[in-house]
DNA sequence: TTCTCTAAAGTGGTCAGACCAATTAAACAG
DNA sequence: CTGTTTAATTGGTCTGACCACTTTAGAGAA
């Protein structure tokens, strides 16, 4: 037997959280490569890149294709309270909630290029309404939207509203999207 | 042989959430294994692993090892859980933050109608970045979208970070947006 | 048959090495 | 010193393998 795989993916988060603190790194620091972190973690690069991706998920680092990982600004942040103060007490009309989708969404249609493969990839999805607004979502590249956006459509489903728009809408939201092309 | 990279991180997610929409699972359903969803995907499996890791954050999937990977139950309880789970470990990127902000702000400027009023309360706010920001998001009826971004922008004030535009930005989003004019 | 137990298959977890893509730093020419 | 080019660094992805845990199917005993 050799027992070999100590290593678990919390533990390996664990690990850097503490490397960075013991290494007093300070927010805007680069940490070691991934590379030199699997070495001196003696854990494979795989596993560095998986709790990397999740200190980047939780805004914890952020990394840089060519550059590096750096340390992000290590702030508190009240905006998941809202979100559970505002589903706990649960005051909040249906209609906001479904208003506040369709802005969202509304919204990375105007933020995010339609490439052609992004077209084609809302394209084949127009049929179902879901999986039409996740595209659409996951095409901004902020987590922090991602997050936001998902926590209040979750919500939205819960209340088995149904469809947010009809086929016909997102034909022409996507029509609409095409056309635009490009800002400024 | 190695070939095109074709796919990303947020790209994965969306194919994988898409597929969970398509094929109809419930909440409790097995999704196919990382290796059946790198094929079908035409990914690696180690995209797959780091799509599924996100997803497994944002509480819609739930891995066992050995067992599979599951839909998660998207019940009021889970949803709690994992909002408290994000105050815990409190932590987003001030990049997001500001970028959320800048969004959420164009975004008004697309939604409001520019009556005259609402113009010349702008112009006369122009000069303060804060005052100027308020006021535009002011303009939308949206309860929950005005009680976000007051949330977010109260952290974003605690970082002391200084304005989130320049005067001149302040008057082109204003010049733009009374060019606007019209919408449909 | 029915039950138990074991071996095999299936699946997530980890590892290793390679190559691609973007950035950065060094070497170079002017 | 300045701008350009080249090499080294670093994150991103891919492939294939093996380990650890779970589930399942089959063999064997009652």
């Amino acid at each position: 037997m050799h027992g070999k795989h100590a290593s678990s993916f919390h533990e390996n988060i664990s690990k850097i959280r503490t490397l960075i603190v013991q290494a007093a790194l300070e927010p805007g620091d680069r940490l070691p490569s991934e590379r030199e972190l699997a070495e001196t973690l003696s854990i494979s690069r795989a596993s560095v890149r998986e709790a990397l991706r999740a200190l980047s998920f939780l805004g914890i680092v952020e990394t840089r294709h060519g550059g590096g990982t750096f340390l992000c600004e290590q702030d508190r942040h009240r905006y998941i309270e809202i979100l559970s103060e505002f589903i706990v007490t649960k005051q909040t009309k249906a209609s906001d909630i479904v208003d506040m989708l369709r802005l969202l969404e509304r919204l990375a249609l105007t933020e995010v290029e339609p490439t052609p493969e992004r077209v084609a990839l809302l394209e084949a999805n127009v049929q179902t309404d879901r999986a039409f607004r996740q595209h659409l979502i996951f095409g901004l590249k902020n987590e922090l939207f991602v997050r936001i956006w998902s926590e209040v459509n979750r919500f939205y489903d819960g209340t088995e509203a149904g469809d947010l728009y009809t086929e016909d809408e997102r034909r022409r939201l996507l029509e609409m999207w095409r056309g635009a092309g490009m800002p400024e």
